[in-house]
RNA sequence: CGCGGGAUGGAGUAGUCAGGUAACUCGUCAGGCUCAUAACCUGAAGAUCGUAGGUUCAAAUCCUGCUCCCGCAA
């Protein structure tokens, strides 16, 4: 079976990584060009890249995926697999699978269609979530479905461990949905209207928490933005107005303080929410580190 | 050279502008109090103030180079 593979976010690195070991090695990884990344704007190579190599399977970078539509057709593959790649697949590039193009994507269809979907899933406090292997069509995550994994989402969660715990069903995933197609080409389940939502892309501004809304809320918020684009707020240290990140976990707590105001007591760090309270145990500070809840408050009657 | 914050006992910070005795909260250790304690009281140890150089009678503080950390932006 030949098969291309389209990819760049690290939740595709278990499945190509296992593709790779398989009869079905991939013939080719389209990946994203490397780009500056960072404080200092080093170029950086997508991880599945290097992964790529590693196997000896050839990489291609295009700025856009349509520029390759042409080398990528007479490759003439079976199957085009594609995950986390960043970009909307022209129809040039989808008419280049002989059998099928499909795509991995990490939430229930059609729920969640769009960039976020892992963090959407713990926000909203969905007790499972899982992959669902797709066909491509034009509008985006929107194609027949091939067939669903579902883990259940832990109560302590963050979109981290979520993303891992994800990227590991990738393989057995992407089996299924092969052996499915293996066994009858025109599989798919129409995804139904009625339930399509969507979580669109993410900017590091979203990380500014809400305190008028509910502890139960916001923890799960936290849990949702970490490690991105990680939780905030805006503290006030010697007149300067200043970023306080804010990390998981977090437990709400029965008590009643004023919305977005702190409060330490007892060596703990409380923050006042619409309802409830929410009780921090690492934040940090804009300009420092990561630091325990303690730590922070120790500097506050210096602050003052 | 994209913008900005930072480096001070084990931790987080104040002190830097107006150079002159090392401060605060916590931790550690010892003793005390207590039925008891993570609580309280008393005491102690622990810092050549990131690094290299310069100015000065005198530098954490002023000047210059360097290293490292972090927020924003991309």
């Amino acid at each position: 079976m030949r098969i291309a593979f389209i990819a760049t976010g690290d939740i595709a690195i278990p499945t190509f990584r296992h593709l790779s070991l398989t009869e079905s090695k991939p013939i080719l990884l389209i990946t994203q060009p490397d780009k500056p990344v960072g404080r200092h704007q080093a170029l950086t190579p997508p991880e599945i890249k290097s992964i790529a190599l590693g196997f000896q399977i050839p990489v291609w970078q295009p700025e856009k995926i349509g520029q390759i539509a042409a080398e990528l057709t007479a490759l003439a593959p079976d199957f085009i697999v594609v995950m986390a790649y960043g970009q909307i697949i022209g129809k040039s590039v989808r008419q280049a699978a002989t059998k099928a193009i499909i795509n991995l994507h990490a939430s229930i269809l059609p729920k969640y269609r769009g960039a976020s979907c892992i963090q959407s899933a713990i926000d909203s406090g969905d007790s499972e979530t899982g992959i669902t292997v797709m066909r491509v069509i034009r509008e985006l995550d929107a194609g027949d479905i091939i067939t669903v994994k579902k883990i259940p989402i832990q109560p302590r969660e963050t979109a981290g461990e979520l993303h891992d715990r994800l990227a590991e069903i990738g393989p057995a995933a992407l089996s299924e949905a092969l052996e499915i197609l293996s066994r009858n080409p025109d599989h798919g389940i129409s995804q139904d209207p009625a339930r399509i939502t969507y979580s669109p892309k993410l900017l590091r501004d979203h990380g500014r928490l809400d305190f008028t809304q509910a502890a139960e809320s916001l923890e799960r918020r936290i849990r949702a933005y970490h490690p991105w684009p990680e939780s905030f707020t805006e503290i006030t240290i010697k007149g300067k107005s200043k970023r306080l990140k804010i990390f998981p976990p977090t437990a709400v707590v029965d008590q009643c303080i004023p919305p977005g105001e702190l409060l330490s007591r007892d060596g703990q760090l409380l923050i006042g929410c619409g309802e409830k309270s929410l009780l921090l145990t690492q934040v940090q500070p804009e300009g420092s580190r990561q630091m325990p809840a303690a730590d922070f408050i120790n500097s506050l009657p210096a602050v003052g």
